[in-house]
DNA sequence: AAATAAATAGACCGATCGTCTTTGAAAGTC
DNA sequence: GACTTTCAAAGACGATCGGTCTATTTATTT
């Protein structure tokens, strides 16, 4: 729109203002979410992508320079799309802090148990993998966690301030704690086929912060 | 040596007698928890374990009927060794039940150290990967999960009797959050490729279990 | 030596991997 | 409408690796 310049405006069809939205693309994202967080990384096949969406070859790498690009965009969706969800719920003012943390623990489990408890945490799975996966992963990997957890940290603040948890608390290596043990309960539950590992965490994990 | 009915003793080399200890299989398994223990069973190849020991393929299928059995075959083994190592630790009765937990965990810690950060559980592992995995696994591995549990809830009970945890603990609930905390530690630890998450979650659940 | 089993050796084929080249459709200018 | 350029779709392609199977060599006995 802002074509203040035309300068030499080429013949031809025009190439895309950026990266527009793309039907195709998006299908295949979602997809790639969703074969991913059943089985891993390595394990995931494009073909199978492909199929499951109904495009050929061509139009993956077409919009996705390799398999690694894909898994990286992947990553950066789903960690954006569950920090918005963290934040729907940690900054939920109606309810008291510790709450909202079990609001959200609660959601996680109705989310598993919708998909009969076979899908886990991307950036956990993409975490377990890291022994073949390309090394660039790594720092993406931990800076997911980073963010989570700086969110929960504030929530626990907020508690703090509330009085809901000891004044003494380090949030942060709370915050830390919490999704070290929750990506545990995630594999867990995925092995048990049952959400029991999700509650037991989330019950200790809260008991043990109101000491 | 027991013969007493040799019958009709045949000609030629005779059948061993059961599975005998035999070098060549043993360093298959070796290795093969060795490379597991890293990559996961789905993305580590026979090829790979054959070109580290130096031993064609006909071997290996020689002594395993198929790569589902060398894997069911290597969590048992695992399984084992870390049974009897949990024992060693937490029937340990120089120390106070809490502590020889706390054993436990630092020996892990070290362990993780020695190999770099680069070798999980097992156990965790194939757990995560149940998503490709032959379904025969999750029994398997589930009742790993139980044995090893039940080993830390033996050792929280004593606990309970000398008076460290209260008297109202469900020991066995508290066995598996240790169980379902401690493999996301270790998760972490190795996306990390350092030991803080071992620690901070082995802190917070034993302070957890003082109350 | 003859017989039998253990262990080694690698050929084999199907599947799948990720990339690349080719073709067709769409969207513009002249 | 002819031409040009980009977007998207198709699928060919070579390489790797999966697990199995047949054949050969080595060991141990009568």
């Amino acid at each position: 729109m802002t074509n203040m310049d035309i300068k030499t405006r080429r013949r031809g069809r025009p190439p895309k203002e950026a990266a527009g939205y793309n039907e195709t693309r998006e299908s295949l994202l979602r997809a790639g979410v969703e074969i991913l967080t059943e089985k891993g990384f390595s394990s995931a096949g494009i073909d199978e992508i492909l199929r499951r969406v109904g495009v050929p070859k061509g139009s993956f790498y077409h919009f996705f320079g390799s398999k690694e690009a894909f898994g990286t965009e992947l990553v950066g969706r789903y960690a954006a799309y569950f920090a918005s969800k963290l934040d729907r719920f940690l900054l939920d003012n109606t309810l008291p802090p510790l709450q909202r943390l079990r609001a959200f623990t609660n959601d996680a489990r109705s989310g598993m148990a919708r998909h009969e408890y076979r899908r886990g945490c991307l950036v956990g799975n993409l975490g377990q993998e890291m022994g073949t996966l390309p090394e660039s992963f790594r720092e993406q990997l931990k800076a997911v966690f980073h963010d989570w957890q700086a969110r929960v940290a504030r929530c626990l603040e907020e508690a703090k301030t509330s009085g809901e948890i000891g004044e003494m608390s380090d949030c942060q290596q709370l915050a830390a704690t919490f999704w070290i043990g929750w990506e545990g309960a995630i594999l867990r539950a995925k092995l048990d086929g049952a959400p029991d590992a999700l509650d037991l965490f989330a019950d200790f994990f809260l008991a043990g912060l109101r000491k």
